[in-house]
DNA sequence: TTTTGTACTTACTAATTAGTAAGTATATTT
DNA sequence: AAATATACTTACTAATTAGTAAGTACAAAA
């Protein structure tokens, strides 16, 4: 795969997570790059196209992910905390994550990267969803609700997290990932 | 004040958690109230302008909310509850809250937009932490967390739920609100 | 050596954007 | 009756947007 496909794919990547989606420019990414607002078109020609795409590495990057901590036998808290990493990462860097960028925008999206996007959220919480049902029979996790209810719960105060630390101040949000963590010990 | 000033504060408001602040246009006004382009700027200059005046009209309504709430001494649980309805009304009529709209595009408003959103955000937040303090006094709610982190995850849940209810299916948003609540229940 | 494919640039278009300056109709005040 | 304020419209500008068609430089394959 070209280089310059690959810096497009990540500048918009990171213009999405932190001006949003309607707000950057195939002229942001071609200014930044040092190419012509064409030579960005010539590789996704359209926003939806390259909007998409970038959904879909992200797919693969989460699922890279997983798939390395199922090979390495991570257990389910090692398995939560290097999943809740990835948020505090994201947070030191001043970056939302691609799904609290995108999802506000949703209905202003295509098609395609309204399906892509709708998939990346339903593979995150089902992925979450079976971490937490099996680290509650293990007796690891203890919460009230259904598993896929505390999952959506975990994902939601996570996403809108890094949409609200951006705001307020005088919070640390390693601490805050700690007591969404604290709060599922037994 | 003007009844035409009123309605492109509310389809504003509207549009803003519908479409996001960067997707919606003084077209999209002027169009739908059958007006022209200028008029909404005769009204509100800049679209800076109107975008503050549409925080400070909820700042308005979220006190007057909390203030009529006082007065007819409801009680911590009373409270919440009618705080959750808020977010439940958002969900059927398909709308984010304006904080759930505006906080991912933080870093594009203007200064003065930012500052009241981020108002607003302390005021919510400086309100359920007291609400979360003194209903954990009398014995109302549980929770291990200190108030304002615990004030800070019950808002985050609320306002992205909001965002991703509006995606994944196959969930009932009632019926999420109230393990919210059942989740401070002694 | 010619052809072909890759990776762009040049030069544009049509649409949309926020915003403005000047004019107009109508009601209210003086 | 004249002056003034309100609530707009008309008619525009300058900037930005996504997107395109045609050309170019260069390397690799035939």
């Amino acid at each position: 795969m070209s280089v310059t496909r690959e810096r497009i794919l990540e500048l918009g990547e990171n213009l999405i997570r932190t001006k949003g989606y309607n707000a950057f420019s195939y002229q942001d990414i071609s200014s930044e790059l040092g190419i012509k607002n064409a030579a960005v078109h010539y590789y996704f020609p359209s926003k939806e196209n390259l909007g998409t795409s970038i959904v879909k590495t992200n797919i693969l990057r989460f699922e890279e992910m997983t798939d390395n901590m199922r090979t390495r036998k991570f257990d389910e808290w090692q398995q939560l905390e290097t999943f809740v990493k990835v948020y505090i990462k994201s947070n030191r860097e001043q970056k939302k994550c691609l799904v609290g960028s995108l999802s506000p925008d949703y209905v202003t999206l295509s098609d395609t990267t309204k399906s892509e996007l709708k998939r990346m959220i339903d593979i995150i919480l089902r992925w979450l969803t079976g971490l937490l049902e099996s680290g509650k029979e293990k007796g690891m996790f203890d919460f009230k609700d259904d598993s896929s209810s505390k999952a959506f719960t975990i994902l939601t105060s996570l996403v809108a997290s890094l949409q609200l630390f951006g705001i307020v101040d005088g919070m640390d949000y390693k601490i805050y990932c700690q007591s969404i963590l604290d709060d599922l010990k037994p």
